[in-house]
DNA sequence: GGTTATGTAGACAGGGTTGTCTACATGGGC
DNA sequence: GCCCATGTAGACAACCCTGTCTACATAACC
């Protein structure tokens, strides 16, 4: 009997084009809260964001959140891992549809990101933001975000040729693409967010490039 | 006659091994609100940091901290401009110390960030870490950031010969810094930092020698 | 000698934060 | 038929935050 006043909304992937939807309010209340510390957290940090303004904009009450999450920080480490599943599961996708296979080679995340970037809520990695908020004050979120890049680079592995330089060149391919994630966050938005995506494509040919120094001229 | 409860303090910039050091107390009341606001600011980050904290730990009372910064607003952005200087002179006076000269090459940058990610003190990149604190609610933050990237873009520029793609490399490898400075700081320390700045060794070399890939045979 | 910049001590208002508490409703499993 | 997990509504305590305020001290400069 009491007013909705909640915005509905639909439940899909943040990351993703769109799929599975379903609408907001018939979720379980922990995927609610879930889905709109989400969206807060990632937009407007974590320390800005009180746990009332997730509650009111979950549409749960203050005895419901605190079930299901004790603390805060409880929150937080549950929307990291969240986050972590979306995320990874939007980057398998996105190098599949830019064309990466197994020994494909670095080249199509360059496109991968570029998609990223331009999405209308990009704010960056949400593990390194959470790291440069909270790193002092919650240290999981420290190693959370360690987990989390090891997971992208095993991910980019993946693309590389099986030579020995196979572990370092991945690790440093992830390390150029989060070079490249923080520098589209300080860049005001589509005209310039090209330049660190030149910077990257240039990056990770001469990444490759070194690995094969000859192969290269070998194919002509 | 009141205590002085306040731990005095050598000033000198954190970043550089020592230099003029005067006592902290001796200094006018901007320099060590500035100073103290540096320390909080960088290490526990600006959100988590009161200006009652640094009104505390610089020494002087609220009507003089709010005569000098109206807003906490303004002591942020006095505090990046701050840390900007510290910064770039320290990074400057590295590189020459690792040998860095004019068209010496990228390689003196990876023994420069190892010092700094060494530094007992190490919490990543200030301005990255504002960004990602801050960006959102104040968009200063994201404009100073962009300029001290492109000042540190400058100073990488400045150990590069002048061919054609000289801008684009001076970028490609700020962006391959930026990515190991937000990798170190999700390494347990020490130990694990050897990782980072092997990657971005790799990156920097690769980098070079797509510019140059004839002249390093040629020198045999 | 008078004005102005700079300093000090500490109370206080107004708002936001996290987390607790009482009291009640409903529906599925044993 | 009963229990218990799950849900709802909203008051409340305790704390921390930013920013303002009164009232006084000191030293430089014109």
């Amino acid at each position: 009997m009491g007013m909705v006043a909640i915005v509905d909304r639909v439940v899909y992937n943040p990351l993703m084009a769109m799929d599975s939807s379903k609408t907001a309010s018939e979720l379980p209340a922990r995927e609610r809260i879930l889905l709109a510390a989400h969206d807060l957290f990632y937009r407007d940090g974590i320390r800005a964001t009180g746990v009332d303004k997730v509650i009111a904009e979950s549409g749960v009450t203050k005895v419901t959140f605190y079930r299901h999450f004790p603390s805060k920080n409880d929150l937080i480490r549950a929307f990291l891992d969240y986050r972590h599943r979306l995320w990874m599961e939007w980057f398998a996708d996105a190098i599949r549809r830019c064309g990466g296979r197994p020994g494909s080679g670095l080249s199509p995340l360059v496109q991968v990101m570029e998609e990223w970037f331009r999405k209308p809520i990009y704010r960056g990695c949400a593990f390194i933001n959470s790291v440069a908020e909270m790193g002092g004050a919650l240290p999981d979120v420290v190693e959370i975000c360690h987990r989390h890049k090891q997971d992208m680079a095993m991910a980019i592995r993946e693309l590389l040729a099986d030579t020995p330089q196979r572990d370092a060149l991945a690790q440093a391919a992830a390390i150029a693409i989060d070079g490249a994630i923080v520098r589209a966050q300080t860049e005001a938005r589509d005209a310039d967010v090209k330049q660190s995506l030149d910077s990257l494509a240039l990056l990770l040919s001469a990444l490759q490039a070194t690995s094969t120094p000859f192969a290269e001229a070998a194919q002509h």
